[in-house]
DNA sequence: AATAGAAGTGAGTAATCACTTTTTTTGAAG
DNA sequence: CTTCAAAAAAAGTGATTACTCACTTCTATT
C-alpha cells in the first residue's frame, strides 16, 4: 500500500550503531507498519515476518524479543522527535534571533509539523503504545525532563523578561502553548487521513499562532 | 485496588435493556478495568473471568465474543453518556444564561472535568481503543456529528454575533477551545496520577479560561 | 412440590502465540 | 572446486488464546 520508507527509517539504517542488512530494514519497516495499523499487542511476529518477506526465525536472530522490535523503533523516535528542541533554534532564540514569541512559535510549529507529517506511522505507534510500556515512558521522561524542559522554560522566561509574554508560571505557558500546537497537529493528521474538504492548512496555522500570541500577550 | 463503581457503570446496570445480574456487572467492571490497564488486545478472557470472580464460560453466556464485551462498554458510553453530557449547558446558553464566552467556558470546563475524572477508566478505554475499532469510530461520528456539532457551532456563532468572540471560522474556534480545555484536563489527569507537587488546580483553570477568552477576543 | 428455563460452570478444543532448535543456503577465502 | 561459518529458512516447542459444550445450580411461576 505505502512502500515509501519514512525518513526515520533511512536514518536508522545508516546512523545506528552497526550496519543493518536489507532484511533487518524490511523487518523494522514491516513491524512499524503493522504496529501502527493494528497496535503492538495485536501484531504477531509471524505476520511481521511474512510482510517483511522473511522467515519468522530471522526476526529473532536480530531482535531477541518482540518487545525489542518495538524499542528499536521507538527509542530513536523519541529522541528524533525532541532533538530539535536541543539544537539550533534554541541558541538562535537566546541570541535574540526571534523578535517575538509569535515568530518563535511559527518556527517551532512548522518544524515539528513537518517532522510528524513525514513520520506519521512512527508517531502513531509512539502515541498508541506509550500508555502501555513503562520503559517507553521512562525513556521519554529521561530525555524530556532534564534536557528539553529546562531549555523551553528558559526561552519562555526570556520572552517574559523582554515583556513580550504574559507573566504566568512558565510551566503554565508551556502547557497552553503545547496544547494549542498539539491540537493543530492532530487536526492536521485527522484532516489528512480523510482528505478533508474544509481544512485550509496555512490559514489554520496562522489562526493558531495568532491565537496563542494573543492569548499569551502580557 | 479500586473497587468503586464509576457512574457510567451504574447507569449501564439500570438504564440498559433488560436487567443485569450481579455477575454480569462484575464481568463488565472487570473488563473495563483490565482494558484500561493493559489495553483490549492484551487482556485475556481468562483474566477477566478470574478478576470478576466468575468462570470463563460465564462470560460467553452473556457476550458472544470478546469484542462484544468491548462494544457493550463503549457503545452506550458514546450514545447515552457522551452526547447528552456534551450538550448539557446548551439550552442555558441559547437562553442567554451566560453573558460572555468566558463564563460559558468556565461552566463547560469545570463540569466536564468532573465528569471525566469520575469516569477515568471509561475514557481511557475509549481513547485507547478508538483508533483500532472502526465500529467505534463510526458510532462516534454518527452520534456526535449530527447531534453535538451543530449545537456547538450555533453557540459559537451566537457569541460571534454578539461581538464577544473573534470572527474566525466557527470550526477553528471550536478546535482552539477544545484543545485548550483538553490540555487542561490531560494535565489534571496526569497530575492526579502522580500526585504532583506544583499543580494548583484552580489557578490553572483560571489561567486556561483567561487564556482562551483573551486569545479568542474579537 | 414440580417444572421450566435462565444462569453458571469448568474441562476441553483447535488455533495461534512468542520463541527455539535444526536444517539449508549463501558467499567469500583458500 | 572445497571449506566453513554466518545468515536465513524451516520445522518444531510448550504455553496461551478465544471460544464451545455437556452439564449442574439457581430462580421464579404454577
Amino acid at each position: 500500500m505505502n512502500d515509501e520508507r519514512e525518513p526515520w527509517l533511512e536514518e536508522l539504517l545508516q546512523g545506528g550503531e552497526g550496519k543493518m542488512t536489507d532484511k533487518q530494514a524490511r523487518i523494522i519497516a514491516a513491524a512499524a507498519d503493522l504496529f501502527a495499523e493494528k497496535g503492538y499487542a495485536s501484531s504477531s511476529t509471524s505476520e511481521i515476518a511474512s510482510r517483511a518477506g522473511v522467515a519468522e526465525g530471522t526476526i529473532f536472530r536480530h531482535y531477541k524479543t518482540k518487545k525489542d522490535l518495538l524499542l528499536t523503533i521507538a527509542k530513536p523516535a523519541i529522541i528524533k522527535l525532541l532533538a530539535p528542541f536541543l539544537l539550533r533554534e534554541f541558541k538562535d532564540v537566546l541570541h535574540a534571533r526571534y523578535g517575538a514569541y509569535e515568530e518563535f512559535l511559527r518556527a517551532m510549529a512548522t518544524n515539528r509539523l513537518q517532522f510528524i507529517s513525514q513520520n506519521k506511522r512512527l508517531f502513531k505507534v509512539l502515541l498508541q503504545e506509550l500508555p502501555f510500556h513503562p520503559e517507553l515512558q521512562q525513556q521519554a521522561r529521561e530525555t524530556l525532563m532534564p534536557l528539553v524542559l529546562p531549555q523551553l522554560l528558559s526561552v519562555i522566561r526570556k520572552f517574559q523578561d523582554e515583556g513580550s509574554l504574559a507573566p504566568l508560571p512558565p510551566l503554565t505557558v508551556l502547557r497552553l502553548t503545547a496544547s494549542g500546537i498539539m491540537g493543530y497537529i492532530l487536526a492536521h493528521l485527522v484532516a489528512a487521513d480523510q482528505n478533508a474538504d474544509g481544512w485550509d492548512e496555512t490559514a489554520e496555522l496562522e489562526a493558531t499562532i495568532a491565537f496563542l500570541a494573543k492569548g499569551l500577550a502580557p
